[in-house]
DNA sequence: CCAAAAGTGTTATTGATACACCCATGC
DNA sequence: GCATGGGTGTATCAATAACACTTTTGG
């Protein structure tokens, strides 16, 4: 960073949320309807602009809690981005998140007034605000990436889940079948997965059991 | 993005290049001396203010042409960093890029006034303005990480070179000895590599068949 | 006893690693 | 002719992929 150059007018900076969660067999992104110009009426992602005494973090985390009503999840930055056309306005740049849900967090409807919140398959998306379909596109990919090389997708399940849980959900964010028994093996070898002592005893046939993931933060590659 | 927010006081958004090269069997950060307040006299990443009606990668090309001359080098955005005080005068967030140079790219002095940019070894820099120490721990750890699953290496190398300096390259970032035989046969196997006709005929030995880099844009992951 | 999902091993294939000698040139 | 780095193949080991049947529960 230089103070030599000029300060020119500075742009607004908000900070959007690529929200994920998964059910019905898709993995969906919660988009919003926008009440206000520009765009209005159209959906977009959630975001917000940052306040003055918050990091860029802390507002990811203030929007999740206002949109979603969860504090608590997984969050990570994805890209910033700054044409300067952008906003058909005003000069923003905005910062943005990848945030995962498990569907049993959302338990509650999603928000108070369930008109302007509502959870898309990703591959079934209304025209989106700004170039949030470019922030959203760049989202899907990075998370898809990341689940072939990393342990991003326990973001997605609950505290103890069944290995077959465990296996839909890559399923479906990869778009591939496994092997049930190369999975568990896979998975078993990665020493991340604790047996709870837990059963779970719903539905007509043997129980499974529940495991949890042992290190809820860890990530291995940027 | 929600403009229902009330638009606080907007931070300044600045632009910061972590500038690496490979030099003298060492990867090397490019750094630069502040000549003004905060920090001053201080070594820092080369950065500046983002401009009206310039992208944030414009803005991450300017600098890169304006501290080191060079035009058409790898670039990606690293990260954004926000704290609310990071910058202890004004609310500043910085917008963060990698840049990899080849290192006979830099054949000319690195600036006309030689005294305040200068090329440091990352493992023997000294302390930094702001947060920069942490933003170049993340951008080596970024680099070390990409270098084992991408090509981004490739930026590092000028446009024909041998399968030696490749090599060279990859044991400097990644801090490690490869066995000659096995480097040489993954590299071949990626199909990424073309054979120029040409060798080079400089040193007293057999001569390398010379390479090059079949799609420089090309990286495999986010 | 039937339906539904849980759980479990072995073989074949592929990719990764370890390892040592001859070659072409300049001086 | 010698010093210097360039160039090459095979055998072992580890990881991944293919593949089918038995178990436990609820209804």
């Amino acid at each position: 960073m230089d103070t030599n150059y000029v300060r020119y007018e500075q742009p607004g900076v908000t900070v959007d949320l690529v929200i994920f969660t998964v059910s019905e067999e898709k993995l969906k992104v919660m988009l919003v309807k926008r009440a206000s110009q520009p765009f209005s009426g159209c959906w977009s992602v959630p975001g917000g602009f940052l306040r003055k005494d918050e990091s860029l973090e802390d507002a990811a985390f203030r929007v999740l809690e206002e949109k979603a009503g969860v504090k608590k999840v997984y969050l990570e930055q994805l890209y910033t981005f700054g044409k300067p056309d952008r906003d058909p306005r005003d000069r923003i740049i905005t910062v943005t998140y990848i945030a995962l849900i498990p569907w049993k967090s959302l338990a509650q409807p999603v928000s108070k007034n369930v008109i302007d919140v509502a959870w898309f398959s990703v591959d079934d998306v209304p025209d989106l605000a700004f170039d949030h379909r470019e922030i959203l596109d760049f989202a899907v990919q990075r998370l898809r990436a990341k689940a072939g090389y990393s342990s991003i997708v326990y973001g997605l399940l609950p505290e103890r889940f069944r290995l077959s849980d465990l296996q839909k959900i890559y399923e479906i964010i990869m778009n591939q079948k496994f092997d049930k028994r190369n999975f568990r093996k896979r998975m078993l070898a990665t020493g991340l997965l604790q047996e709870t002592g837990a059963k779970d005893m719903t539905g007509a046939h043997r129980p499974a059991m529940l495991y949890e993931f042992k290190k809820r933060e860890l990530v291995f590659f940027d």
